[in-house]
DNA sequence: GTTGATTGTTTCACTAGTGAAGTATATCTT
DNA sequence: AAGATATACTTCACTAGTGAAACAATCAAC
């Protein structure tokens, strides 16, 4: 008689969701680009960006500064990021990418995983938006509450 | 041009919401039940079953054997869970709820945490059936490319 | 009844995240 | 110009997961 029964409680479905997907990414990604899927969001952030300090990093990608310093240290320990200091503003720091963190991101791009390929066909892309917009709203809702609990 | 904008990629967003949602859930549990979700998940399959062990545990959550071994330490070191050897299989262990470990999944189905409530008035629980549909489809898809992998 | 494979668990080294507290530089405010 | 406040980043201790390698107990075969 747990609530599981009772009506369609999304949250461990949604972890291990999550979890799953990351896993078989992880795995397709290592292969063929030589970073995990959450490495290549950051290399793909910083790409994009002309000068990205970490605190706008950590922003976009809505992580924790802590989580973006121990990430942009393993990336620049396997060599795919650079980090020197703003010269605008001493506390900060600008990354860039290395040429291997380019190639990462091309090779990334240029043979798309198999996981992702599936999803799209099996889903279609109507499915697949329908989806993500699902995902978008339970996304502000977790910050409503959030913000809710702080201010009350 | 990445490809996040030709296409609705739903990685990072699946990512973030159940990161963000385990987060929210995480806050509202430890106050409400003194434990965390994954916690509480461990509890409430250990509570619903008769003798159960670790491995099985590993199994009905889609963990990693190692993974229970750490979040069964943890819940002994909290006094939530209990742990002796199995007489039919003395490899084996068989997990119990203490009375604190009860009292932790009573509370809190007694008093459903405040996220869960909302997500479930915004969705509907057609919609969130729906979602839990395409989580279930997206956990499949995940399976059968893991397992072509390995057996390929 | 030993031999070999399987099963249950642990340990280790790792990624990836949170949150709180600390340091250093910048920016307001007066 | 100094002092307070905010910002950028790091460190620390923690949860939670993976995967590979080890170990002990069980089971199946011969």
């Amino acid at each position: 008689m747990s609530q599981d029964t009772k009506n369609p409680r999304i949250y461990s479905r949604l972890q291990i969701a999550a979890q799953l997907y990351r896993k078989v990414a992880d795995r397709q990604l290592v292969e063929t680009a030589g970073v995990t899927a959450p490495q290549l969001g950051v290399l793909t952030r910083v790409g994009s960006a002309k000068a990205l300090n970490q605190t706008s990093l950590a922003r976009d990608l809505r992580l924790n500064d802590s989580a973006i310093t121990a990430m942009v240290r393993r990336l620049i320990g396997m060599g795919m990021l650079e980090k020197t200091r703003s010269e605008s503003d001493s506390r900060a720091f600008v990354l860039k990418l290395t040429q291997q963190g380019q190639q990462a991101i091309d090779r990334a791009a240029n043979q798309p995983i198999a996981i992702n390929r599936r999803i799209e066909d099996e889903f279609g892309v109507d499915a697949l938006t329908e989806f993500s917009q699902k995902l978008n709203r339970l996304i502000d809702l977790c910050d409503e509450d959030q913000t809710v609990e702080v201010e009350g």
